[in-house]
DNA sequence: ATACTATTTGCAATAATTTGCAACTTTAAT
DNA sequence: ATTAAAGTTGCAAATTATTGCAAATAGTAT
């Protein structure tokens, strides 16, 4: 059995029961417990899960200060922030949009990565307070009651200033021809403003969104550089990247 | 079963009932007492919940949701807050630093009234965010961990842009011809760029400060509309008028 | 294919953590 | 003050982690 058979599985059975035993694995899987424990030790400097004594729990996102948080075992989101983390890197500049996605992402993000991290979303600067390495620069501009992120011009020009290595931005609807758009003016025109701030794009996004289109418009569709949906299993994937021409994930 | 599995179950308990026992705890979680008690120890060093006697309660629900609140009842600041809430007028465009002494008055502030905020402060903005009537327009820059201001050139810039009626600043020293000075350079720094930006200029401050000096230079003292301190009957106001030239709260 | 290197895996010894118990101290209520 | 319940502390037993090392496996170049 491989390496990353034994991955999937233990991920797998940990998204099932929120919590594995080292001594059940050992026995499923049919290896030491070393080597599940070094196995977990792997998966947890990935970031995918929390390891503790006897086992793992699934990446307990910390609770943090606003009333908006999301919700524990929200699974469709949790298994998007997961695979979002495989593209973070080291020294990196990212760029995180105020959507719940991107905040399930900053609430998985391991606390020993180096980061300078824009965004203009006060829940993410809260989550990633608490991460000593992560550098949080904040853009300023009108407050959005409710949702708790700044947007309008200030912003906009806050965002133009960087060019970032990756950004993440939780997209409403993906469409071939008509490009990406979003439901709302103003924050479509922020994340336009992201997204032509930074080298890689990330678009966070469920699978039924693809194929549709809103009233704004926020980049061409080939601006993407990956789409992450919530497929845990991707069959779907060549199919979409034959139309799309986007790696998806 | 996994310590993890405890806090989970703990948890969820005491979010369901609003309290746990320990008795019941280590009769449902099959563990001792102690453990128990271990356990609740654990999670309240976490700020997950409160430990009292005999068991745990849900960590209370501030009136906001950062750490570094300020509590309640302090006595000192709370008079200065209030005899703020004097300065402030309908439709007027405010600046709010980052202090506790601004925290405060944020916190006093009437529901009803129509402000134009302008902050760099995270548990200001955060307080507003529930008074329908205020504009917060929330001043980007390096996030300070700890503080939750933001700070640095873009914060500056930022508060240039402004011609504010009214600042209210959470001022560290006045001395009469030392000017206004402060123990952080880049705080110093914002609070400068504040206090420029505003026709009106509040000092929030004690009375032990009054006539000390700090490394960073503020302002001259001259520059400011009046300083509110916490003595409830300022009998040396007169006094303090006549040797600094500004009016006394 | 073969030989060589690198990685992975299991095992054993050692270290660290967790747990329950017992003795003792503190707290709260009568 | 007295008393019972709850909390604290120290300690030994059990459980879990870590480390070094040798055998097995996979990968690579000749």
């Amino acid at each position: 059995m491989l390496k990353e058979e034994r991955f999937q599985l233990i991920l797998t059975q940990l998204g099932q029961d929120q919590k594995v035993h080292l001594t059940d694995l050992s026995h499923v899987l049919k290896v030491s417990e070393d080597t599940v424990r070094r196995d977990i030790k792997e998966l947890a400097d990935q970031g995918l899960l929390k390891s503790v004594r006897g086992g793992a729990v699934p990446h307990s996102p910390g609770p943090h200060r606003f009333k908006d948080r999301v919700e524990y075992g929200n699974d469709q989101k949790q298994i998007i922030a997961n695979k979002a983390l495989r593209f973070l890197k080291d020294g990196q500049v990212a760029i995180f949009d105020g959507g719940t996605s991107a905040m399930l992402i900053a609430q998985a993000l391991p606390k020993d990565i180096q980061l300078t991290v824009v965004t203009n979303s006060f829940p993410i600067a809260s989550i990633l307070e608490e991460h000593e390495k992560v550098e949080v620069l904040f853009a300023g501009g009108r407050l959005l009651k409710n949702s708790f992120v700044t947007i309008g011009n200030e912003t906009i020009q806050y965002f133009r200033k960087f060019r970032a290595d990756i950004c993440f931005s939780g997209i409403c609807s993906i469409h071939p021809e008509l490009g990406v758009t979003g439901p709302d003016y103003e924050e479509s025109e922020v994340k336009r403003a992201m997204v032509e701030s930074s080298r890689e794009i990330i678009a966070l996004s469920t699978l039924e969104k693809l194929g549709t289109a809103e009233a704004y418009y926020v980049c061409p569709t080939n601006q993407l550089t990956t789409i992450i949906t919530d497929q845990p299993d991707n069959l779907d994937a060549f199919e979409i990247y034959k139309v799309m021409g986007i790696k998806m994930v």
